[in-house]
RNA sequence: GGUCGGUUGGCCGAGCGGUUAGGCAGAGCUCUGCAAAAGCUCGUACAGCGGUUCAAAUCCGCUACCGACCUCCA
């Protein structure tokens, strides 16, 4: 285990110890969002993934620049490189009858209020393509002064197979080989339009007459192509070469592989040193796709509003469920799995709770449990340093949860235990649960001017009064009624303690 | 078809050469008026077949499944 920051790069496809480019500091691009309808299910996986990580570099003590792009222009629907395609945004403008910009401002305003509610901190700039597009076209006409663009009847194409053979960078992030794209040619060469070679991708696309998003270029009248604006902003804000690049591992390609020859080809450098790529959420063990029958929504999710769950579940136990799997690995969405996040996620905050209201009896000493949890403590530390390694890290938390239960069970000694270390633990955990792992707490009112909390002070105690006489209708009876209203009664050896649910 | 990746106990999911992952579910016990919670203990694993090694879930090969990408996708 590591104790410095490793990540694993998708360029390199090794782990590597993480060093930014200007020390104390972190540049980090994620693609956002096409925002032409609501949020996936498997968008809220990634940016939730991210978050962790943005968050644990903070907590690492890194000034980070976050980077999240809202895509409002560029992607079409079907093959992207022909003129009768239609973009995506103009398409939904199109179906709901309104503007493109209500569209954009429709799902973009959903989206951020899905984020919010998933507890994921905002990035520092999230901004959007069509903001950008005199940056879009001056990269577009630097690509064509480099020799890597060239127009044909007011579009204009990325050379890849030129860059290709020239630069031997194409491919390296996906994989692919040089060889098999090139060969490509000869099998659909014939029903190219306007593309030397099929590789080759638009970067700028004159607009059809009836394509209502289009702005003056040099080039026509028309609109820029999907994956410039990524190479456009990552540019502008992080500058040419930058720390981080994210994404879902399927924009590995071909949205991140022609991302890095537009940078290549405009500036002659690579845009990121690590590039990191979630995996994707599936559902039943297959990836969500209308076809298969296996998507759900959100809101559906959350609601219960769907066959394949058997109720809903609160974001915060689908953020933790997303916590118990590495970023790296498919998730498989499924009930029974949900069912155990929800339970562990209750058990963790509880011991939290447990934790934060321990006061050390007297100054313990330095016995085998307090050794033990010191490790633990620096455990957890090394395991997110390993690749942001968050179901270790969690392991790591529960394995001390044992110990904070057994401590409040006086199972275990707090003679064994330092007043530093417990407050080490207490820091650990609330720096882990909150600011790292995003959790919070649900269902607490709050604002109740602790009335709530008054009047089951009072319930508690008149039932105490009946468990005193051996009147147990009364003191069953109370606690079966405020089970009805959600509100769990447990007896410990020294009083009762409640929790909404 | 091509290119990657995966196959871990009832379920989810870590580990990637020697050591308990963890969560949920299950069994027994302790505590308790009962319950809940908590604690303690326990069981069932590394797809199959070969190979390398003192040692393999972990490395190599083959086979069988599964998934992703190759076309819009987080």
């Amino acid at each position: 285990m590591p104790k410095t920051l490793h990540i694993a790069n998708s360029l390199t496809r090794k782990k590597e110890e993480f060093k930014p480019i200007h020390e104390g500091r972190v540049g980090m691009y994620v693609c956002g969002p096409t925002v032409y309808n609501s949020v996936h299910l498997g968008n809220c996986r990634t940016f939730m993934s991210f978050d962790v990580i943005y968050r644990y570099l903070m907590h690492l003590g890194y000034k980070v620049r976050y980077v999240r792009n809202i895509t409002d222009v560029g992607h079409l629907v079907g093959d992207s490189d022909d003129h009768d395609a239609e973009d995506k945004i103009s398409k939904r403008a199109r179906i709901e009858q309104i503007e493109p910009m209500e569209i954009v401002q429709k799902y973009t305003v959903g989206f951020h209020e899905k984020m919010q509610l998933f507890n994921c901190l905002p990035p520092s700039i999230e901004p959007r393509a069509t903001q950008h597009i005199i940056e879009q076209i001056e990269m577009v006409q630097q690509i064509i002064d480099n020799g890597y663009g060239y127009e044909k009847n007011g579009s204009v194409y990325f050379d890849t197979i030129k860059f290709a053979k020239e630069s031997g960078v194409y491919g390296k992030l996906s994989g692919r080989i040089l060889d098999d794209l090139i060969s490509e040619s000869r099998d659909n060469l014939k029903n190219q339009s306007e593309k030397n070679h099929p590789a080759d991708f638009a970067i700028w696309m004159k607009a059809a007459p009836e394509h209502i998003m289009r702005w003056n270029s040099p080039w026509s009248e028309g609109f820029p192509g999907w994956h410039l604006e990524c190479s456009a902003m990552s540019t502008k804000y992080l500058g040419k070469t930058f720390d981080i690049h994210g994404g879902g591992n399927d924009l590995k390609f071909p949205h991140h592989e022609n991302e890095v020859a537009q940078n290549h080809g405009a500036c002659g450098c690579h845009p990121a040193n690590y590039w990191l790529h979630t995996n994707m959420l599936l559902m039943n063990g297959a990836k969500m796709s209308k076809s298969v029958g296996n998507t759900i929504t959100p809101d559906e999710l959350i609601g219960g509003d769907s066959h394949l769950i058997s109720k809903g579940y609160s974001p915060m136990v689908i953020r933790f469920f997303n916590l118990q799997a590495h970023y790296s690995s498919p998730l498989d969405l499924t009930d029974e799995g949900l069912q155990a996040a929800e339970k562990g996620y209750r058990r963790l905050m509880e011991a939290n709770k447990t934790l934060q209201a321990f006061t050390h009896p007297d100054g313990g000493s330095d016995g085998a449990l307090n050794s033990e949890i010191a490790k633990l403590i620096a455990e957890t530390e090394e395991e997110m340093n390993d690749d942001f390694n968050t179901p270790k890290a969690l392991a790591k938390l529960f394995e001390l949860a044992s110990k904070i239960n057994g401590l409040k069970d006086g199972h275990l000694d707090w003679e064994a235990l330092a007043d530093d270390t417990l407050a080490n633990l207490k820091q650990l955990y609330q720096s882990y649960i909150f600011d790292i792992f995003g959790l919070k707490e649900e269902g607490e009112s709050g604002g109740d001017n602790g009335v709530l909390s008054g009047v089951m002070e009072l319930v508690i105690d008149l039932r105490q009064n009946a468990r005193a006489n051996k009147d147990w209708g009364t003191s069953d009876k109370i606690r079966d009624k405020l089970n009805e209203l959600n509100v769990v009664l447990k007896d410990w050896k020294d009083g009762t303690s409640w929790s909404v649910n």
